[in-house]
DNA sequence: TCCGTATTGAACT
DNA sequence: AGTTCAATACGGA
């Protein structure tokens, strides 16, 4: 299996996405000095194309704080575990939040806070899987492995206030 | 098995 | 209002 990235051009700066031939494995921040990597020379697979239109018209509504209309497939790397807390991640609209515990409640597993928070550290889609909107319990920020000021930005864009 | 975690709530200064 | 602490589930080494 291949794996192909390709570059995803916003006002923000370019992120990159990852795909496999199941659908979207991954997505990056933009990086500083980051070379873009364009598919030069290699041969886009024509659902990989499609995808990719989603994928960037996704990530552009939610820059813009809005709910993206359509999803690329998400081909996600993890344990059940952790594809329990994605899911349930995805279903938190713009605009809103959530609490570590309140994710932890809505997979059936209450106490599993911390677990939750190591589930958020490891999701591969940031962004399209909206782990910036969750935040402490005293609704204060938590942390962002993508850096916090991507979190505090992406919350402001939906107007959320903390 | 041991260690670190993007937590939490209670019990303390 | 800040700090410490134990409980807790999971993943990686």
């Amino acid at each position: 299996m291949q794996t192909i990235e390709l570059p995803v051009t916003t006002t923000d700066g370019e992120f990159i996405a990852r795909y496999s031939d199941k659908g979207l494995t991954g997505l990056n921040f933009p990086k500083a000095g980051r070379v873009s990597p364009r598919a030069v020379g290699l041969r886009i697979p024509a659902p990989i194309r499609k995808w990719h239109r989603f994928t960037a018209t996704a990530v552009k509504a939610i820059l813009a704080g809005r709910d993206p209309k359509a999803f690329p497939p998400l081909d996600l790397d993890g344990t059940d575990f952790q594809k329990s807390v994605w899911r349930a991640l995805r279903k938190i609209s713009a605009g809103k939040t959530k609490s570590y515990g309140e994710i932890a409640q809505a997979i059936g597993r209450p106490k599993a806070v911390r677990a939750v928070g190591g589930a958020c550290g490891a999701n591969p889609i940031p962004v399209l899987v909206p782990c910036h909107r969750v935040l402490a319990a005293n609704k204060k920020l938590g942390g962002f492995s993508s850096g916090l000021d991507w979190k505090v930005k992406l919350l402001a864009r939906e107007g959320v206030r903390w």
